[in-house]
DNA sequence: TTGTAGGCGTTATCAT
DNA sequence: ATGATAACGCCTACAA
C-alpha cells in the first residue's frame, strides 16, 4: 500500500502537497498535481482511512445497531442503510443486540472505540431510560423503526398503526381480538386504544399471547380460537410471528379469513408470497433508511444547530386475502 | 474520551506504563498498576482501535461482503458471523455486493482503506478469475457458502445437494425436472448431473426457468405443469424463489406434492413454517459462521504457515410435505 | 520495572 | 503555492 509520504519521494514534492493534490481541495501547481496523480494512480493509492481518522477527523463510519439483522425488517433495513451510506462514502460497522439491553449497551464502547461519526440505531426498548447510556456517546446518534421521546427519530407511528389494525378488523365482523406480542409494545396500546375506541370492552374481547415456544403457542391460539364462536381478529407484532400460527390454524382447518382474519406487521415478502396472502402493515423501508442516513450524515457534516428531528413516516395497511371479508 | 497520555499525566506514569498496565502483558509496579486501573475506571477509559491499528496493529476488524444482506440466508449467516466475531473482540463491517461483481470489486479498495484485519466473502461467482481482484488484499480472506478453486473456503457442496435432490425427486416418480436459477450454478450442474445418472434424459426432461419477473415466471411455470402429463419435480436455487411458485401453483388448484414436487434451498425458517411446509436443503449456518470466522482469526494471529483450507460441511436434504410422496 | 524516543499516515497550522 | 512541523493515540523498541 503506497502513501502520501511516499508518493512525495517518487515525484519529488512535499507530502502535504501530495495530500492537497489528492483531497483537491487546496490549490496546486497543475504540472505538481499531475506528476502526483499520475503516480497514485499507477501505484494504485488509497488513502488509509484509519490514519485519517485519527487526528480529529472522520472515520467515516456509521455504526447500526439492530435488534436482529436475521428478523427480514431489519435485514431490509440493513440494505437500504448500506446502499445510502455506500453512496455518501460511508461504511457501516454492524452490531446485533439480540433484543437484549446489556448487550445494547456495551454497542456504545465500542462504537466509541471505533470512533464512528455516527449511530443509527434500532432500540430494544422505545424509552429514553433505556438509552441513557447512548447519552455519552460525542457523536450524532438517531434512532430508528421506533419513535422515541427526547431522542432523534425516524420512524412510523406503531401505536397509530395499531389503532388503525383495530379499525380494520373491528370493521371486517370480529368479534374477538388476539395479540401477538409484548404487552409494551405500542402496537398493542394503539391496538387496545383502537377497539376502545370502536366501544369494545377490551377485557373481555382483548387477549394477548406471547410465548417463546412459537408451536406451542400456535396451537393455544388456534384452541382458543375454536372455543369461540364469532370471528378473530388476530394481529402478530410482525410477519414472522404470524406464520406458525398460519400454518396451525390450516392444519386444523380453520378458515382464513371468515373465522379468524389476520394481520402481521413489516409487510415483508413472507406475506405477498403467503399462500394465503397475508395482510400486513407495511413500513417505508426505503423511506427510513434513505431519510435515517441523510439526516445522519447532515448532523455528522452540519453546524450542531440541526433542530431535533422527530420525523414520522406513513405506515400504510396492506389488505390481502387473510383479513380481506 | 481520556487517552492513555492524560491517565499517564494524572497518575503520575509515563504513557508507555499506562499502556502496559491496560494491556496487562508486562510486569509493572503493582501499586502504580491500581492507581492507572482506578483512573482509567473512573474517567471510562476507552481504548482508541483507530490508533491502535495505525502503527502496523491490528483494527479487530473483519470485513463481510455478501451480494444480498436482505435474503435470509445471507442475513442468518452474518448474524453467525457477527455472534462469534463478537466473542473475539472483532467488529464487522458490511457490504452488499448487490449480485454485482462491480461493486463486488469495489470491496476490496474499501477493506485496504479501513485496514481490516480479514475478509469473508461470498461471492457473486465461484470461480476464482472472477475474484483475481481480492489477490490483491495484504489480508487473509475466505470465501464461504461456495467453494472456490484455489481460495480458502467453507462450503457445502451445492453440486453433491443439487445431485441428492435430482435423485430424491427422481425417487418419489417425478418425470420432467425443472430448475430454476442460472445455468451457471453449481446446484444446476449436480442437479443435471444427478438426472443422468439416474438415466434421465435431461434434454427432454429438464427445464430451466430464470426470469426477473417472478410473477411472470411463477405463472409461466404453472403453465409448463400444467401441460404436461405424468409429475414435476422443481428444485429453485433457494426458498424466496421457490415462494412465488408455491404461490401460483396452489392458485391454480395444482397439487402438491401428488402434481408437483417441490424442493428449495438454504431452509430457512419459511419453509419450515409455509403450508406446506417445504422439503429445502440446509446448509449449517452456524457451524459454517462459526467455523469461517475462527479459521479467520487463526490466520490473523497465527503463522502465515497455515495449510490452504477447504472445507466442505455437510448439508441435509430436509423433506417436507412439498416431496413426501 | 520503567521512561525516552520514534513511528504509523494523515490533516492542520504556520511560515515562506 | 508549498514545505516544515506538529499533532492525533497507541505500541514497540531500546536504554536505564
Amino acid at each position: 500500500m503506497i502513501t502520501t509520504t511516499e508518493i512525495a519521494r517518487l515525484t519529488g514534492v512535499s507530502q502535504p502537497t501530495v495530500s492537497r493534490v489528492l483531497n483537491g481541495n487546496a490549490s496546486v501547481n497543475p504540472e505538481a498535481a499531475r506528476k502526483v496523480l499520475e503516480c497514485a494512480r499507477q501505484y494504485g493509492y488509497q488513502p488509509n482511512m484509519i490514519a485519517r481518522g485519527l487526528n480529529g477527523g472522520r472515520t467515516n463510519l456509521l455504526a447500526v445497531v439492530v435488534p436482529d439483522i436475521s428478523n427480514p425488517f431489519f435485514a431490509d433495513m440493513i440494505r437500504e442503510i448500506e446502499h445510502e451510506a455506500e453512496k455518501n462514502q460511508y461504511t457501516i460497522l454492524i452490531f446485533n443486540s439480540d433484543y437484549n439491553i446489556e448487550k445494547e449497551k456495551k454497542c456504545v464502547r465500542l462504537i466509541q472505540q471505533y470512533h464512528a461519526d455516527g449511530l443509527l440505531l434500532a432500540p430494544v426498548r422505545a424509552n429514553a431510560k433505556a438509552l441513557k447510556d447512548f447519552q455519552k456517546l460525542e457523536v450524532p446518534w438517531m434512532v430508528f423503526s421506533n419513535c422515541v421521546e427526547g431522542v432523534d427519530s425516524v420512524f412510523v407511528s406503531h401505536r397509530d398503526a395499531g389503532k388503525r389494525v383495530a379499525l380494520h378488523l373491528a370493521k371486517t365482523g370480529a368479534e374477538y381480538f388476539f395479540f401477538i406480542g409484548e404487552e409494551h409494545d405500542p402496537k398493542y396500546v394503539g391496538f387496545r386504544e383502537g377497539l376502545m375506541e370502536q366501544g369494545i370492552l377490551v377485557d373481555q374481547k382483548l387477549f394477548r399471547f406471547w410465548d417463546r415456544e412459537k408451536e406451542r403457542q400456535a396451537k393455544e391460539i388456534v384452541r382458543e380460537v375454536q372455543e369461540r364462536n364469532g370471528r378473530i381478529g388476530i394481529f402478530a407484532i410482525n410477519d414472522v410471528e404470524l406464520l406458525p400460527v398460519v400454518n396451525a390454524l390450516l392444519l386444523a382447518g380453520v378458515r382464513i379469513p371468515e373465522k379468524a382474519a389476520l394481520v402481521g406487521f413489516d409487510n415483508t415478502f413472507i406475506s405477498r408470497r403467503m399462500t394465503p396472502n397475508l395482510s400486513s402493515v407495511s413500513q417505508p423501508v426505503e423511506e427510513m433508511g434513505k431519510y435515517a442516513v441523510r439526516e445522519m450524515i447532515g448532523r455528522i457534516c452540519g453546524k450542531k444547530s440541526k433542530p431535533p428531528c422527530h420525523k414520522e413516516l406513513l405506515a400504510e395497511l396492506v389488505i390481502r386475502d387473510s383479513s380481506k371479508l
